[in-house]
DNA sequence: TTTTGAGTTGTTCGA
DNA sequence: GTCGAACAACTCAAA
């Protein structure tokens, strides 16, 4: 008899799973682990790790309860089981995140030393990062050249669930329960709960995506994006089912935003922290007390800006918020508050249940100008008429904000303008955004020309 | 080799 | 009210 074992990571799923056909195929029978990773799930935040836990949970009820889980550092842990359960290899999907690279060359180095072999196959994405360079043989740094060449590039049909796979059990630690959660709403976990929402998006949301999808109120994107976290749904069998009318493909290029940006990190690991613009980067952004008391404003949806409370407040009431809320925020925080995009953008990720490393830090970069095809530094986001442009009619932000409850819809994007002012508990705006755009605009300004360094 | 046009997501100002 | 220009600078790919 001989043993495999599959490590799970980012993958969590059963069908169209690369790493577990080809595990099930090498041996005869198959270890599947997770290793609780300290150094991964400490940054998660409740929200991330509390779906992940459900994945796993879900996983395992998969998988019959043979999922074995471990706690510890990957290094010794996976390894050791390895070690334990007499496995011939480890078989694992490729991580290109800086962490990841790191940690799956420190148990190579230790799987090879204990004389067995490690074998990656596939990965997260539909084209793994790295596979497409331009004609010069260098990453692409525009999006719209790199998603032509990721569509010529293609990706592989999806593979069928193997019909039997024989797990066997080994000793693991119980999957522990969630953390406390205290009123956050997460959606359902697991590979039936993304087929579920894929099938329903596919059913009714993807036809109006184009245009809906940019209307917080309407609720009309595919929250597929915890499942991509995770790998309860792979990019591969969304694509496969995604047709080629505008609405579509349009939502195709949105997964292709994701693969862009894991290129990006995967080239430019470094860029997860720093700014790749170095000017722009080194603008001077606030810090000290008064700093930290407008970013607390920004954090628990205080700013007396509706559409930025109601987004913020959403982060923190389900572990989500919209995308377009996101930039909305996000450019707040840079442009308005002069905070550094690095601190809001660690906010995002121990909030997110979706938070993925490549996704946020250069959807951050994006808005705060300095990151790989970035928006200009003068894009700067009016919090009042994206508001009024996007949510008219005050569904959203009366939703996540009940102080505005009562606000006409003419008002409820500048409620402290309206003939009845401001509403009993809703701040004032703490920041006159006029006035900190013309602010954000001398600074960049004096950072181009050498003034500030 | 050089030139040219285009490039996710915006805002403001003045005609 | 609508519309175009200005707001920078650089990458990429086609001509």
């Amino acid at each position: 008899m001989t043993t495999a074992l599959l490590w799970f990571r980012r993958d969590l799923r059963l069908s169209d799973n690369p790493a577990l056909v080809e595990a099930a195929r090498s041996a005869d029978d198959v270890v599947g682990a997770f290793c609780l990773d300290p150094a991964l799930l400490g940054p998660a935040g409740d929200a991330r790790r509390s779906h992940l836990l459900g994945c796993l949970a879900a996983l395992d009820e998969s998988m019959d309860g043979n999922l074995v889980v471990r706690t510890g550092d990957p290094a010794v842990v996976i390894p050791e089981l390895a070690v334990e359960v007499g496995a011939a290899s480890v078989h694992l999907a490729e991580d290109f995140g800086p962490y990841g690279r790191r940690r799956d060359d420190a148990v190579a180095e230790r799987a090879v030393d204990a004389g067995m072999e490690l074998v990656r196959t596939g990965s997260p994405y539909a084209v793994p990062p790295g596979s497409i360079m331009n004609k010069a043989g260098s990453p692409y740094r525009v999006f719209t050249p790199f998603s032509r060449a990721w569509r010529d590039h293609g990706w592989p049909e999806p593979t069928r669930r193997p019909s039997k796979i024989a797990w066997r059990r080994a000793p693991g630690d119980p999957i522990p329960a969630p953390p406390d959660l205290a009123g956050v709403d997460l959606p359902p976990a697991g590979e039936a709960a993304a087929r579920t929402r894929l099938d329903r998006f596919l059913r009714t949301g993807v036809r109006d995506y184009d245009e809906a999808r940019d209307a917080p109120g309407a609720d009309a994107t595919s929250r597929l994006s915890p499942d991509l976290r995770w790998g309860t749904l792979h990019p591969r069998q969304i694509l496969a089912r995604l047709g080629r009318s505008g609405a579509e493909q349009t939502f195709a290029t949105e997964l292709c935003w994701r693969e862009f940006y894991a290129d990006v990190l995967f080239h430019r690991p470094e860029s997860a922290r720093e700014s790749m613009d170095e000017a722009v980067g080194s603008m001077p952004w606030d810090r000290g007390a008064d700093a930290d008391e407008l970013f607390e404003a920004w954090a628990q949806g205080r700013t007396g800006y509706p559409i930025v409370d109601a987004g913020m407040r959403q982060l923190l009431g389900e572990g989500w918020m919209h995308n377009r809320v996101r930039m909305i925020t996000a450019s707040f925080l840079v442009k308005d508050l002069h905070l550094a995009w690095q601190r809001g953008a660690r906010w995002f990720m121990q909030h997110l249940v979706d938070g993925d490393l490549a996704s946020n830090q250069h959807g951050w970069q994006w808005t705060a100008g300095t990151g790989t095809d970035a928006a200009p530094f003068f894009r700067i986001f009016n919090p009042t008429t994206q508001g009024e442009r996007f949510d008219p009619d005050g569904t959203y932000v009366r939703r996540w904000v009940p102080e505005l409850s009562d606000v006409p819809a003419k008002w409820v994007h500048r409620p402290a303008e309206g003939p009845d002012g401001l509403p009993a508990g809703y701040p004032a705006p703490i920041v006159d955004h006029a006035e900190e755009r013309s602010e954000s605009l001398r600074r960049y300004e004096a950072t181009r020309s050498g003034m500030i360094s």
